[in-house]
DNA sequence: GTGAAAGCGCTAACAG
DNA sequence: CTGTTAGCGCTTTCAC
């Protein structure tokens, strides 16, 4: 018994069918008595409204999209992004929002996507991970009247609403604490440079490295895709030029390239110290715990949640842009614990910016 | 200009909305000439379908469900649900068809959810992944005229379709190859008790042992819920009763079985040897290389859309079920490289069923 | 406070 | 081969 339509309940309930459609919209002009009425009916048969007709009428269908390029097959390799997706879908759930899921693996994907994301009738907006692969899907999106908003700085940011982490900053805490540490050589493995991400994690890294007065010496810099393998051969290439300390760009890169270290006989962080960027739950349990940048990946995922809806409800124009905060997280791979030169926090302390600081309209200095 | 009709491009070309209805879903009667005229103009317009009067119409909405309970965080820690979700999402590129994912992660989540799920005129069909969390879930979706399929074998299977992977015949491979190593204490550390997966792996460790003559000492048995920290725990409980071998039923519990093993001062595979269950990416490159149980988990996800897309098309009514095969690969961690005893196969050399085998109707005895 | 009627944008007989 | 017509199931003026 579930092809009930709305003509049905109101015939059981002796009224019309605009009647019900009001007590199931919840609209105030409704008679109490008849109210509780129809409602009784409605709970009795398990009438639900068919979607596709209240969609065709009301312009919204209460789903958004998100599009995830999983280049390769990042997407199950790299924890970054089911947690990202679980944070998008925890705030859907408090949304009342239905989330679907567009993974793109390569152009084709992309050519058949493309049109059923901003075709009308489907979704009411759409969550973009930021992607120099996205570009054509992107101009799509610019050209037509769907609400996107980017998740991670785009490579052309005119005019595209976004919402990021302060890479530049992360980067300068991870920076600053190895140099802090006393540490004399240090490197830096690097995501993929065409991510900006990467870039931007770079500069910082720059920036912390220069006011510090330090020369970076370009043997001590590797470049890798934010892969576990990739952070492994990177290091290789790094150890020859004898570092005391790394920054990787992310901890899956920082796992493999411990891996390079211990296999070339030497030892974390007696030899070499680390400072990884995520704080991936497999940070923590690591054999040696990783000292990092968290990021609040989960609270980015409902924050853009959040920021879409209010582009889809308020049609909001204006270029918005929102930069969430990083936290060092001291564990062991720095060693910290070990330096003397250094009045070491216990371990698990937390430096700098709390949890949730949300700067909107631009970063703020260290 | 994005909110074209099929009435305007019509108009534009001169003909009625039927025949724009015709050419748009490629029915044989329309003029070659017609056809072309109609097909110039939408492409000038980058006119699409509104799709929610379509679904309206035609009842269908090319979107189907993925519902995963997300019970504590499990969802980003084990990498098997993020490359289930990317099996599936695979697939519905490859058959026009888009996702949705549902994650639940709470008794209000699934009540919030399980309507939307239900209603009409939103999804075509649902794949839930099997779990006691969803019984609730189940029994609705039972009642209901709505397609699904259960991923994994459900607590209860009556008249439910199912697709699963031969966790019996799985476990006995890893604990067969154990026995053939010559391994005199062999160990098992379990998924969560609740989960079918667990009960099939556990029992198809009993039965192999049992073949074999061999008895389970309970102290070398214990349980953990398939989480990295719970492996580590389960292990430490076990090293007491001095075990030389250890079946984990997944990859990510032995990694936290073998990091008790390392603290302990002991090591793998030269004290204690392992055979993990799922072949995770990580699990080939992680310090020493698991040898694990392959399960075709991309494969069984394109093998659940495309069993859900039969049912939703044949209207399926028949109790169905299909049981993919597992392999298992040998690397490192159980000591086949080391052990004289045996006739060691090459690294990663791979024993067993082809990759695809699908049984249908049952499992064979290995 | 409630009902009648119009229409959201599309597909699918049914004529012609 | 093409146009006309009748809905799909709902929301929403507009009267009463």
């Amino acid at each position: 018994m579930d092809n009930l339509k709305l003509e049905d309940i109101a015939k059981l309930a002796g009224v019309s069918r605009s009647t019900v459609s009001r007590v199931i919209n919840s609209s105030p002009n409704v008679d109490p008595a008849t109210r509780k009425r129809v409602e009784k009916i409605i709970d009795s048969t398990g009438y639900h409204p068919n979607l596709a007709a209240r969609s065709l009428v009301s312009q919204r269908t209460n789903i958004i999209g998100l599009v995830i390029p999983k280049t390769t097959e990042t997407f199950f390799t790299d924890p970054y992004f089911p947690q990202l997706t679980q944070g998008v879908a925890f705030a859907c759930n408090n949304n009342h929002l239905t989330l679907s899921l567009f993974l793109v693996g390569n152009e084709e994907d992309e050519a058949e996507i493309t049109p059923r994301i901003t075709r009308r009738g489907m979704l009411d907006g759409i969550l973009v991970q930021s992607s120099e692969k996205m570009d054509k899907l992107f101009k799509k999106l610019l050209s037509s009247s769907m609400p996107y908003l980017a998740l991670g700085r785009p490579q052309e940011e005119e005019a595209v609403n976004y919402i990021d982490v302060d890479n530049v900053r992360g980067a300068k805490q991870a920076a600053n604490h190895l140099i802090g540490l006393g540490y004399q050589r240090i490197g830096m493995i690097t995501g993929a440079i065409q991510s900006t991400a990467a870039t931007d994690r770079s500069e910082g890294f720059r920036q912390a490295m220069s006011k510090a007065q330090r020369k970076i010496e370009p043997g001590l810099v590797a470049e890798g895709d934010f892969s576990e393998i990739s952070g492994y051969e990177a290091m290789k290439k790094i150890l020859s030029h004898r570092p005391d300390a790394i920054f990787s760009q992310s901890d899956i890169m920082a796992i493999g390239a411990m891996r390079a270290v211990r296999e070339a006989g030497l030892s974390v962080p007696e030899d070499i110290a680390f400072v990884g960027y995520d704080d991936l739950p497999i940070a923590s349990v690591s054999t040696t715990k990783l000292t990092t940048i968290r990021q609040p990946i989960t609270h980015f995922g409902i924050k853009a949640v959040e920021m879409l809806l209010d582009m889809i409800e308020n049609g909001t124009k204006v270029a918005n842009r929102m930069i969430l905060g990083t936290e060092l997280v001291i564990r062991e791979t720095c060693g910290a614990g070990i330096r003397t030169t250094f009045s070491a926090p216990k371990s698990e302390e937390i430096e700098s910016v709390p949890n949730s600081l949300d700067i909107i309209g631009g970063t703020t200095d260290q």
